[in-house]
DNA sequence: AGGGTGACCCGCT
DNA sequence: CAGCGGGCCACCC
């Protein structure tokens, strides 16, 4: 059973463009709630189904995050959009580790 | 109603 | 760079 909550959570995930990411928080302020960062992140644990978009979402401080079926794949999914990950961390002027 | 959990964030040391 | 601590929230017992 999805909540309205997870909804919304999905709805901004799958607004990302390809090859861009955001963070938790950036997910959360755009809710509404910058605190929202911490429920964002288990709303998507728990959405398996929706495993094709939430690979743009990573944390603020650069690294790339979890994923329910395995970060090895998230950071594949982001190389192959032509997102540039050096050392596990994220290189975009976005994030903290640029 | 109350406590625990987690794909988080920020600030300080 | 690496820890630590506190704060925040939705969800599940």
């Amino acid at each position: 059973m999805i909540t309205d909550f997870q909804k919304r959570v999905f709805i901004v995930a799958r607004n990302i463009p390809r090859g861009q990411v955001l963070t938790y928080g950036e997910v959360a302020r755009r809710l509404g709630d910058k605190n929202l960062a911490r429920a964002v992140g288990n709303a998507l644990n728990k959405n398996r189904d929706s495993k094709v978009f939430c690979h743009r979402v990573v944390r603020s401080d650069g690294r790339v995050g979890g994923f329910n079926s395995g970060m090895a794949r998230k950071i594949k999914l982001l190389r192959g959009e032509g997102v540039k990950i050096k050392k596990g961390r994220i290189i975009s002027p976005f994030l903290k580790g640029d």
